[in-house]
DNA sequence: GTCTATATTTGGATAGAC
DNA sequence: GTCTATCCAAATATAGAC
C-alpha cells in the first residue's frame, strides 16, 4: 500500500494525461477529477498549470540512457557487441510503459513548445550522435569498419532507432500489436552492420 | 491579383494556423480574425470547426509523390539513379513550403487523431516502402546491390529520410538554418549506396 | 489541505438584422 | 454573405469557510 502525497498524485496523473491528450487536452479539471480531488486543491501543490508541465517534462530527458567513455571503447573495439549494446538500451527505453509516455509527450508537443524542441536536438540526437560516432571511430581505427564519416554513420544508424520507436509508439497508442516491430530493432543492427564490416575472412 | 474567394481564403489561413497550433490551438476566433471576418460569418461557408480541419487534413495525402511502375523498373536496373530519383523528390516535398505546413499539421496531430495515424502508416510508410522494396528487389535480381530482404533494406532506406525531413521542419520552425541538413539528403544516399553495391571491378 | 462558490476568459456556435 | 448580439460550455484561477 502506498502513501503517494497528494501532489505525487497529482504528478502522475498529469503525466498520463499529457502523453495522451497534450497539454491543451489535459485540463486542470481533468487531471483534478482523476486524482480524485476538486480543480481549486491543485493550486494547494502547484502554481498553475504550466508549472505542472514543466514538472511532468523534466522527466523526458531524465532517462537513465548512457554509456561511459570507457564502454564504449570497449565495446567499439569488439565492433558489433558495440552497436547490440546500444540498441539493447534503445529498444528497453522504447517498450518501457514510462518512458513511452515521456516519448509521446514529447511527440506531441515537440512543434509547440520551443523549449522541448531544443531539448530533443541536444538530449535525443546530438547525444546520441556522440556516443554513436565516438564508437563508429574507433571501429574505423581498428579495422572492423569501413573508412567514412563517423559522424554519417551515426546518423543513419540512429534515423532508424528514431522511426522504430516512433512506429512502436504510435501503435501501442492504438493498442496494435508490435511483434513485428519488436524484433525490427534486431534487424537493424543485423543490417546495418553487415553493411559496414569490413571481412575478415 | 486574386479574387480568391472567402471560403479559399478561410481554408487557407486555416492551414496555417492548424500547422502552427494544432487542431485546439487554432480557435475559430483566429481563424475568423486573421480572414479579417467574424467568426459567425465563418459559418456560412462550413458547418463548424471539425469540417474545415477535415477538408485540410485532405490536402496532407494528396502530395504529388509518386512513381510509376515502369519508371521503378527503368530506374532500378540502373541502380543508384533509382535512389537519387527517389531522394530527390522526398527533398523537394521536405522543402515544399506548402508541404511543409502539411508534414508539421501532421505530426502535430498524429497522437491526437487516429484518423491521421492509419493515413500516416498507410501513405507515408507503406506506400514509400513499397516503391523502394520494388526498386531493391530488380537491384538485387540484377546483381547491383548486395542480396537481403528488400523489405528491410526499404525500411532503413526510408526511416532515415523521415528523420531528416522532421529535423527540416523542427528547424524551419525555429527559423534556423538548414543548409547541413539538406545536403544530408545527398550524404544519405551516398552512404547507403556505398554499402549495399556490389563492387563491379 | 480540501471544500464550495465564484470570477474571468476563451472558444464554439446560433439568431436575426442589414 | 457579413454583421451585431447573444448563448452556452469549458477552462484557468482565486477567495474564503471548514
Amino acid at each position: 500500500m502506498k502513501t503517494s502525497s497528494t501532489k505525487e498524485k497529482i504528478l502522475k496523473v498529469s503525466t498520463i494525461l499529457f502523453s495522451e491528450l497534450g497539454y491543451k487536452g489535459a485540463s486542470v479539471r481533468k487531471i483534478a477529477s482523476k486524482v480524485g480531488i476538486r480543480e481549486s486543491a491543485i493550486y494547494n501543490h502547484y502554481k498553475n498549470k504550466e508549472e505542472i508541465f514543466l514538472e511532468v517534462a523534466k522527466e523526458i530527458f531524465s532517462s537513465p540512457f548512457s554509456l561511459k567513455t570507457e564502454e564504449i571503447k570497449a565495446l567499439a573495439l569488439r565492433g558489433k557487441p558495440f552497436l547490440n549494446k546500444f540498441v539493447l538500451q534503445y529498444k528497453m527505453l522504447t517498450f518501457d510503459k514510462n518512458n513511452e509516455n515521456m516519448f509521446r509527450l514529447l511527440m506531441i508537443e515537440l512543434l509547440q513548445n520551443k523549449s522541448l524542441r531544443e531539448q530533443f536536438m541536444s538530449q535525443f540526437h546530438d547525444k546520441n550522435i556522440k556516443i554513436l560516432s565516438e564508437g563508429f571511430f574507433i571501429m574505423m581505427q581498428n579495422s572492423l569498419v569501413y573508412s567514412s564519416d563517423p559522424i554519417i554513420m551515426a546518423y543513419e544508424f540512429l534515423s532508424t532507432l528514431f522511426y522504430i520507436r516512433l512506429q512502436v509508439t504510435l501503435m501501442h497508442f492504438d493498442a496494435l500489436p508490435t511483434n513485428s516491430l519488436a524484433t525490427q530493432f534486431e534487424k537493424h543492427v543485423e543490417f546495418f552492420w553487415e553493411s559496414i564490416r569490413i571481412d575478415t575472412i
